[in-house]
This record gives structure tokens, sequence and C-alpha cells, in this order.
DNA sequence: CCGTATTAGTTGCAATAACAACCATTATTA
DNA sequence: TAATAATGGTTGTTATTGCAACTAATACGG
């Protein structure tokens, strides 16, 4: 079996190592679901996370729904925008912050997202059928550990 | 603790779900160590992942290197100009077949590689300082194993 | 051979992303 | 309570992407 890591130190194996194996991974899992939001429902990721924080939370500001996804927040005006025009959410603003909007979706938006969830799930079932209960769980826990180890590096980011 | 995948079918939570989370794990685990071929030798995680399979393979043609880092083949083309503009690769044309290129460093590339092996090393070791040695071979086994079983559905896609 | 298909790589173009500058509005504080 | 800062969101600009159309070279089928 191959090594996790490689060995020669002077050459690297791009196909070894791990930024690179968990960007293919990534862009594997999300390519192959979202092309069925897209043929469904000409949605984006981007649009697709904003519809799902939406359905969680009712109510959420731009701001909230961008630190929630992670989508910067030129990008989240330009696909809230995009959303408003189909008709797909609605939005009002806040009387005690005019800052601040109030998002929602709508009816529309809401038969979509009902479409879509069972469908997400069922993937995500799919995919993690290749491992078994255990596995999916130390994955799990494999990954978020991962994820805030490397989140505790940026403080020591390089700033010049 | 909480669960791997949610409960309630009816909604959906972002934070919990792995395409997400893959998502942004590899955002954050790939966009650390670029900035640091960024800061230090203007390359773009594109460039270094193409110099990355000439330190490994020299004389590699592009369509290989596509191949071999799932770049796109017209975004690979941009990238190798930009390369070779800075001539940190050079590029001669096979002789039998004048489609083929061959690729391989120069020596200003291969100075930079050698310069950035050694980080990138040090950076997937850090990374993976938070798991115990049997924790980084599972989770690599899982990634492979998921990897391969999401690329199994490519068959089954839909075409219409 | 000749016409057609395939392959390697490039280019055009429309859509998207990233980053900064910007506008309102609200908070702070002196 | 006026000046300044901070917040929520938008817009402009430039670079990067992704797809398709294209060129040139080679392979293949009759």
């Amino acid at each position: 079996m191959k090594k996790f890591t490689n060995e020669n130190q002077s050459i690297i194996t791009l196909e070894r190592y791990l930024p690179y194996r968990l960007s293919i991974l990534s862009n594997k899992v999300s390519g192959l679901i979202a092309e069925t939001y897209k043929h469904k429902f000409a949605l984006s990721i981007t649009e697709w996370r904003i519809m799902a924080v939406l359905g969680e939370y009712p109510g959420t500001s731009a701001d909230e729904v961008s630190s929630k996804t992670q989508i910067e927040k030129s990008i989240l005006s330009r696909a809230l925008n995009k959303l408003l025009q189909r008709k797909l959410i609605k939005r009002k603003f806040d009387q005690d912050d005019k800052r601040r909007s109030m998002l929602e979706l709508t009816k529309t938006g809401l038969s979509v997202y009902d479409e879509l969830v069972p469908l997400s799930y069922e993937y995500e079932k799919r995919l993690l059928n290749c491992f078994s209960k255990a596995e999916q769980q130390q994955f799990s826990e494999l990954i978020d550990r991962l994820y805030l180890h490397a989140g505790s590096f940026e403080s020591s980011k390089n700033e010049e």
C-alpha cells in the first residue's frame, strides 16, 4: 500500500500531497451534486448554499449569510440580487437598523428548497456508503479536527 | 458530540453537510500554503502544481500535466505561457509529433522548486500533527476510498 | 493516397471571482 | 451633539475561470 506522505524529500508527489488530494476530492464531491442543482434549478453552488442557510435560518441578514457560508460579501450581494430577481428569496430591511437586511425564501424558493434537501441528503448518503458507520464517524471527526487545527495557523500568518 | 449527518430531513444544516465541509476544509488547507507560494514567488496554486508535476516528471506534455493536475487545458495553456515568460519552465516540441510539447523546469524553475518542496512538506507535516500516525493513515485511506467511490458515480451522470 | 476523425494546444468570450472603494446608516466619544 | 469610526451592503474594476470554437498535426478507414 502506498504511503500517505512522500518518502523522497527532494521531490514532491502531488498525487500524494494532502492539500492537493483534499482539493480534488472536494471538487469532485461538490461538482457532482452541483450538476443536479444546475440541471434542475439553474442554481450555482453559491446560490444553493445561500438558500440552504435561509431555509435553516429565515430572516438572516446578508452579513450573517456571508459569515455562515464563507461567501465574500460582494459575491454574496450579486448572488442575492439574482435570487431576488428570480423571486426565490425576498428581502426586507430592519426598521430598527435600516442597513440590516432580513432575508428569507419565498414560496417558490421554499419549494425548490424542499426538493433539493432530500436530494442532497440522498447524495451525501450515497457518498458515505463506501464507509462503515464507524468510519463515517471517524472521518467526520478528523475533518473537524484538521479544520480547527488549520484555522489555528492563521494567527501566525505572514503579514508583510 | 454533534452527529455527523443531519437528523431532520426537511432542513439541511450546511455546516454539517459533507460536500460543504470538504470544500471549506480544502479551501483553508490550500489557501494557507498558497499564501507562501504567492508571497515568496508570486506563484498561484495552479502554477505551483504545474511546476510540481514537472519537477517529478520532466519532459511531460501539456496534456499529461492537464490530466495529472486536473487543470483544464485552456487554463493550463495560459498558465504555461506565464511560466514560460518568467523563464521558470521551458518547452520543446516533439519532432516525432509536432503537436506534442515537452516541458521542463529551467534552472531558475528548479531552484524555486527546490525551495518550495521542503516548505510544502513542512506545511503538510504541521497540518497532520493534529493526528496520530494511525489517524493519518486512516484519514488517507478514507480520502482515497471516498474519491474512488465518488468517481464511480460519473458513469451514471445525467446527460440530457 | 484522400477524406474524415482524433489529438494537442491556443484563443475568444461570457460569466464569475477578488479586492478595494464607496454609500448609507448606526455607534461611539469627546 | 458634532465629528469620527464602524457596520451592512453595493458597485467598479481587473483578473481568472470555463466552455466552445478554432488551428495544426497526426491517425485511420476505404
